[in-house]
DNA sequence: GAGTGGTCTAGACCACACA
DNA sequence: GTGTGGTCTAGACCACTCC
């Protein structure tokens, strides 16, 4: 996977953008990139439209390559990128440490929503699991999620304690890679208050979705109450491809 | 631009699937539509990863390409898509009119952080444009912009009392294609809650943006405040190339 | 083994920006 | 005119799924 050639000229540019590496904010025509790195100018193009996509940069037709300016200004603490999906891999890693306290974690028969949402038949079971997200010991989220029991059948409130999507991966090759997602806002429940320290005029973001895994299925539906210091969602939007 | 090879194939495609031509949810394979539609794989290629990331079809190698069961309409009042730019274009139009009550239309000197965001020297100058917009007379939005004015010399009250989008876009043949946004809640201010009509525990969804033209210039900086019930920003996320 | 999508190459030609 | 990114082709080989 990590050796695929768009793939390391991909990061290596990447880095090399954090890095600062690159005088007046723009980059190599992607000729000369090619010859640096001894692939196709196909393979650099394809790295290329991976950072044009994360809004890393731009291109100009006629003029250039160059690095969005926006990149590395938003630099609130916590972030969730359009281009990321797990929560647990979403923090600015920095020094603080995520933690998870579960809530409950439960099977119960899956609602019609859920049937419809999750692919499932009348009578299938899903878990019902609600964590409190903390970083340091300072709550930021409410995840509300249901797992149909016949995707993971083995999972545990051990597991479900920590990440599910790393334990999917890595112990079951199962690759969460995809997601529908819906953000909004909204006034803060008495709930909300209490598990995330939240005064009552401070409200929280929601982020409703389905993940799926690689091949389609889908996995999980997932309702997530943020803290709404601790919500920053980061998007690049293009019609380009529309 | 319409004449595009792969948006041909790619809108025919799209048609297809909508149309519900395919049988069982499955699409030929590549090759074969290379040869149906007279062009070479890797355009078809590229019309196929341009659904999947709009997440209605799925590929799965060695099987082949299927329709995403869920690709169906999202039906909330408002929404945001994560493939939308312009506001005014983003309405369930339904049976409300959209207005603009223009609060504040002025030039001012760009200041630094502007200056880095819109590529601009020194000297230069931006419309300082502020609007409420409304529904049917319920307010649910300010809007905060910054347009050089450079790139669009002859503004004037009346233009941006309606859509910019659309005036440059008809009139001066500019289109807007890209944006880079930050989406995040806040408790609402006194001013929110007066344009908006918001109680004091209400919050506020945040958008900021950056607007690109077609050619990659950065066209407008844009801070929104919207009336929370008015947010609902839906995305679909993929790793595959991250 | 046959079929399917994934990656990559080498090169042609086009469209646009800028001096 | 030169340089840059955009589109497209034809074909090779790899990786995975399913029979």
């Amino acid at each position: 996977m990590a050796d695929l050639i768009y793939r390391k000229v991909l990061h290596d540019l990447k880095d090399r953008i954090q890095n600062d590496q690159f005088k007046n904010q723009r980059l190599p025509d992607e000729r000369s990139l090619s010859e640096h790195y001894g692939v196709s100018r196909s393979s650099i193009k394809r790295a290329l439209s991976v950072l044009a996509n994360q809004g890393i940069i731009f291109k100009k037709r006629g003029s250039g390559t160059f690095i969005n300016p926006l990149y590395r200004k938003n630099d609130s603490i916590f972030h969730y990128e359009g281009s990321n999906l797990g929560i647990t891999d979403s923090f600015k890693s920095d020094n603080q440490t995520p933690s998870i306290k579960l809530l409950n974690f439960s099977v119960v028969p899956a609602t019609e929503e859920l049937q419809q949402e999750l692919f499932l038949e009348p009578g299938d079971f899903v878990y019902d699991i609600k964590r409190l997200r903390l970083f340091d010991d300072q709550p930021f989220m409410i995840e509300q999620g249901y797992i149909p029991i016949k995707i993971a059948p083995e999972l545990s409130a051990k597991i479900v304690s920590e990440s599910i999507f790393n334990y999917l991966e890595e112990q079951q090759g199962k690759v969460v890679t995809k997601s529908f997602m819906s953000i909004q806002a909204a006034p803060s429940t008495d709930e909300d208050q209490k598990l995330l320290n939240l005064k009552p005029i401070e409200p929280v973001g929601l982020m409703e979705g389905i993940f799926f895994l690689d091949d389609g299925t889908p996995f999980e539906v997932s309702n997530m109450r943020l803290h709404y210091k601790y919500l920053q969602y980061n998007t690049f939007v293009s019609l380009d491809e529309e």
